[in-house]
DNA sequence: ACAATTGTACGATTCTATCCGTACTATCAA
DNA sequence: TTGATAGTACGGATAGAATCGTACAATTGT
């Protein structure tokens, strides 16, 4: 796995909200907020290779930390760096008032 | 000029994060919050019809509204309609920690 | 009426995203 | 060791975004 990680300094605003302005990278993430998960946790619409793209998407942005173990990886919310660099920005994101 | 606004209730949050994902839309939203602007308010790199592309662009995400007077349009951000429906998402993405 | 100003519309180009299938790697279990 | 599982990598197809130049439309000032 190509497993890049932006530093907290290094997140970037724009890619951030590009990273979260697909329908379903941000269902992706809003899943990731209840808990630590893994890929096949996930039930999608599309492909196998196509979530591993959205996942890269993601963990290039910064918004997500994947951590392989085994054979899976378990993915999770960069809650801590976010709010320290974007205060307020997931919490808002997670409370948006969005019809189904 | 072609003026569609989506209403309140059509606005959609994955669109609005796409809309404001972008560098140049991210800085011209924040200069917009400042004050009502037109577009010869903002110097930008890019030629005067690719500005009339962003300005589409976050114009049909619900995010500025654009109001022709005369030879001129005047941009505002809709505050009201996103803080209705995003609440705190605005300002998270204003006080955000962005280096230069 | 004419010219200047302010911006849009359109078509073309280039670049990036999304998506898939197939092939592959690594781990684990039997 | 063999097979199943979990996921990546890569190449290619399609679609969409960003950009520009040119041409146009509307308004305003002379």
């Amino acid at each position: 796995m190509n497993d890049h990680h932006p530093t907290r300094e290094d997140l970037r605003l724009p890619d951030v909200l590009l990273a979260l302005g697909n329908p379903i990278r941000l269902a992706a993430v809003k899943q990731i907020s209840i808990g630590e998960c893994i890929c096949s946790d996930f039930v999608t619409d599309v492909s196998k290779s196509t979530m591993t793209h959205h996942w890269r998407v993601l963990r290039e942005a910064g918004v997500i930390r994947q951590r392989p173990e085994g054979r899976v990886i378990y993915m999770s919310l960069r809650q801590d760096d976010l709010e320290a660099r974007f205060p307020g920005l997931l919490s808002a994101i997670f409370n948006a008032d969005q019809p189904a």
